[in-house]
DNA sequence: TAAAGGATTTTCT
DNA sequence: GAAAATCCTTTAC
């Protein structure tokens, strides 16, 4: 497979499109000439403030203000001690971001077990804060960085065709709105 | 197998 | 004071 990044129109889209076509892309995480990599199966919609779910309907303060910048761009957030991926979506001013939900390890499988104390393969990356933590994610070396160039970057992967793509209202989220905004692969094993 | 609670920090009511 | 885009451990059935 190629292993361009995504460009910057990539993400400057319709935040749910944008959802859709990163199944299947691949998150790719250097830290201290460790090489992280792993296929997007998971993946959620945050639309903007209208969305009550979606951080940004607090309206624009330090902690969101990335989510107001340009597209392409990771945003990182915490909820007590746990970091999640984002790519920012639309334009400058619009905020609003695709969630990684979960990857399929491709590379560097040995420093996830490391990270995540040897757990069983399948729950090094089934979720938005433990894949962070198997690819060495954190948030002041990576918060508002460019999705485009190393050592965090999403690169073009192989499609997931429809047929395999799920969409579901989210789950587990009191202010979720009813809205399919969930794209999975199906048959993933990961639960 | 399911439910409950704790860790931790920012934000809102 | 309570909830939040989570995760892990403990406790109960």
């Amino acid at each position: 497979m190629t292993h361009r990044p995504l460009p910057a129109a990539f993400y400057a889209r319709e935040t749910e499109l944008v959802a859709r076509e990163l199944l299947g892309a691949v998150l790719e995480c250097t830290v201290r000439g460790t090489r992280c990599r792993g296929r997007i199966i998971e993946t959620e919609a945050y639309t903007g403030e209208e969305d009550l779910a979606c951080h940004a309907a607090a309206g624009r303060t330090a902690r969101t203000e990335v989510l107001y910048g340009p597209p392409g761009r990771a945003r990182y957030f915490i909820y007590g001690m746990y970091w999640c991926v984002n790519a920012v979506t639309r334009r400058a001013g619009l905020p609003s971001a695709v969630l990684i939900r979960a990857v399929e390890p491709i590379e560097g499988i040995e420093a996830m077990r490391r990270r995540r104390g040897h757990r069983p393969d399948r729950e090094l990356t089934n979720g938005p804060g433990k894949l962070c933590q198997a690819f060495g994610i954190t948030g002041p070396l990576h918060h508002g960085v460019s999705l485009l160039s190393s050592p965090l970057r999403i690169l073009e992967g192989e499609r997931i065709p429809d047929d395999d793509v799920a969409v579901t209202p989210r789950v587990g989220i009191s202010k979720a709105v009813s809205d399919p905004l969930r794209w999975i692969r199906k048959g993933r094993d990961l639960k």
